[in-house]
DNA sequence: GCTCCCATACTCGGATAATAACTGTCCGAGTATGGAAGG
DNA sequence: CCTTCCATACTCGGACAGTTATTATCCGAGTATGGGAGC
């Protein structure tokens, strides 16, 4: 079970994107800030576009920038673009098969195990729901204060 | 991110076994309650005499019981002995290749977003490890009474 | 000098391969069984 | 009748394919650009 790495080249890219000042960005450059492939990159930003977390242009001066700002962007958001909304624990009913099983009770309803699993989940989902990526950046800020202007830089500078 | 089937199936055997009273149950039985892939259910089962969760026994008479009782079995041992104790978020330490990157400093103590994914995939294994198999088993008996017997009737019964 | 137009270069977007993970299957090593042989 | 031994059937355990999901790549549709021709 493990979480596709598109997720945290999304994060870090949303981020950048902040620090970039409303400027649209292309998959390029937000690749080449970290040495990541390019196309592979598009692709989960395509994820991101669909989602409304960002907006693309094509053309030149095109690229990406964000949809809306970073106060209203959770880590939730970005992890259900790029992963999808489905649960981890998916239950596959196998109850409808044992003992007294019927096929026409829906068993996601009535087994204890699927509902102590999705509880779980929900704990899961509430504190990646709890974190906007605007305290991420501002706990960042504080923390390294040159990130901002760095960031702009070499987003300007990358690929010319 | 999907989680391996693996773990349900492994989830309810450990229940079954339970109410199995401490007689050794095959993999083919385990699997035929459920009509499961018999061979592939038994590596899911390894995984847990591995883990110590269960016992195995070869030969005739043979088979699988539990390692513990059930209130010493949380949802979080399955899951890691089944799905492994990585988490689901893995931080590749991009930050490396990023502005001021050091290749000698660990970046999934210091980055941010790292942080924050660890504290909600904490507060899913939190919820995991609060919840024992016995407070299922005891949800289930309360709910369905004719759950033990059946249980232990179809054990016996299937596969001669 | 100003406006209009068009060739150009650039970007996203989805369709297409390569790779890894998960799912499923098979056969061998080892063991308790149970019946037969011997005392 | 009781004990001992051995052939047997049964079980787990790990090694071996098939299938799906993930990772990576490529090329086409569409757009703003910017220079040149015309007024």
């Amino acid at each position: 079970m493990q979480m596709g790495e598109g997720v945290e080249w999304a994060l870090h890219s949303c981020l950048n994107l902040g620090w970039n000042e409303g400027e649209a960005a292309t998959a390029a450059r937000l690749a080449a800030f970290y040495d990541l492939p390019a196309a592979y990159l598009n692709k989960q930003l395509q994820a991101l576009a669909r989602a409304g977390i960002l907006t693309s242009a094509p053309g030149p001066r095109g690229g990406f920038r964000l949809g809306r700002p970073l106060e209203k962007i959770t880590l939730l958001d970005v992890v259900v673009a790029i992963e999808g909304a489905e649960d981890a624990f998916r239950c596959r009913q196998i109850l409808k098969d044992g003992p007294g099983g019927s096929t026409e009770v829906d068993y996601r309803e009535t087994c204890v195990l699927n509902g102590a699993m999705r509880r779980a989940e929900l704990a899961w989902r509430r504190e990646l729901a709890a974190q906007t990526l605007a305290e991420i950046r501002d706990t960042v800020e504080r923390t390294f204060p040159g990130t901002p202007e760095h960031t702009r830089e070499r987003l300007s500078t990358l690929r010319r």
